[in-house]
DNA sequence: CGCGCCCTTGAATTAAGTCAACTGATGTGG
DNA sequence: CCACATCAGTTGACTTAATTCAAGGGCGCG
């Protein structure tokens, strides 16, 4: 993207919607006619299973657009929900669309990044299926703080971190009780600890070594929408 | 897309290669300057983990684009090999690109692909994380088998299934012993079985049922690139 | 024939889940 | 202001699912 595509997208008509902790944005099987940006606080996207649990899949700071998914994809096969008060900006589909047409260069940044979250994705399923419970929260742990950190949005050891335990533990595939345990176990180690909101990294590389994590995947070089 | 594009899509320059089983198409950390359609046999995309152990991330069927992803990202986060022996056309990036500049709606078009590609990897992270291993089996089978009904590769309840049992279980984040044992399962409940390189869908919606599946997620419409 | 690969099964072990009780903040209404 | 409810986090005891280790079976192929 250059200048010119920088400013078209600075053009673009948005509306900032605020959400409670908890409030959804989009559930599974809406048909949204718009896209969001998160400006403040955290998104995730969360699949509902049958017998009404949740499965989160991934979690957005702000820059991110956590439904890009949907400008190509009418139904939704998850939702999206604030994680603790948020700040989401919406963009209408159409005028989104109308400025791929005008300017193709903004398409692919774009294209580009839900690619990079299909990465994220992938790394999901690796963390949840291959490793242990303390190995799969200091993964994720990692990946938070790389990526906070990549976006200008964390201290030199820590970055806020609004997920509750029980939210994390659905996002591991762990239940609450191991969710803890694993925490617990982070913290013995000395690696990492959760306190008031806020995700501290005590030993940044023996975690990273810990969790197997290498932050290739995260295809990391700049920021679409920051301020 | 309409007709003009659908022409232009078939005069693509390509060339096929053809794979033998467990052949690698990229590698992780390769830069690759063409892209795959699946024409015959089965791809896969795997992650390599530190201990050099496998997590398949997702099959690819005859039509599908397994490494679409590295088209606007240089470097590969993960690997694509052959599951059994398997035929790929190589499009390179230039002429992809070029076209989409020329054809907008075939970009769109792909990169809408890309988007389902995410949806299936969402479904992987849930699958892995809040099934049990059975269950995680047969929501697989009643993927692939869905998929490949919709592009026209099962029979009414069969379709190929060139996936070992020590893959199946890398894929499903299970022991190879696990992973018997889960097939095991299966057939007990006369649910589905595999033979012969064939997945059996025995008793189909007892099989959905039991797994929580439901296709919205698969998005499925019409194939690309299919001849 | 014998080797390698894939599948199968059993027994022992371990990680994670379940159930349950308790703490400590926070918040609300009488 | 306090009583009470609520919700996030913590911990212990028990159960279960899955792993690990190990042995053996079937089959194709050089």
């Amino acid at each position: 993207m250059n200048h010119d595509d920088l400013v078209e997208v600075r053009r673009l008509p948005c509306a900032v919607r605020e959400l409670d902790g908890n409030e959804d944005f989009v559930r599974q099987g809406d048909r949204p006619k718009e896209s969001a940006i998160v400006v403040e606080g955290m998104l995730a996207r969360y699949h509902v299973l049958p017998d009404g649990a949740r499965q989160y899949l991934s979690f957005h700071l702000p820059g991110d657009m956590p439904d890009s998914q949907c400008l190509f994809i009418d139904e939704m096969d998850h939702a999206v929900c604030a994680i603790g008060a948020s700040k989401a900006a919406t963009v209408p589909h159409g005028d989104l669309l109308a400025l791929f047409e005008r300017r193709p260069h903004v398409g692919a940044a774009i294209w580009r990044q839900t690619l990079i979250d299909a990465a994220i994705f992938r790394g999901a399923i690796t963390n949840n299926s291959a490793r242990s419970g303390p190995a799969r929260m200091a993964h994720l742990f990692c990946e938070l703080f790389y990526r906070s950190r990549a976006s200008a949005l964390a201290e030199e050891y820590s970055c806020a971190f609004p997920i509750t335990l029980i939210q994390l533990g659905e996002a591991l595939g762990l239940s609450l009780a191991s969710t803890n345990r694993s925490l617990a176990t982070l913290r013995e180690n000395d690696l990492a600890d959760l306190k008031s909101g806020s995700l501290i990294m005590r030993r940044w590389t023996a975690l990273a070594d810990y969790a197997g994590f290498s932050p290739h995947y995260l295809h990391l070089r700049r920021e679409l929408f920051r301020r």
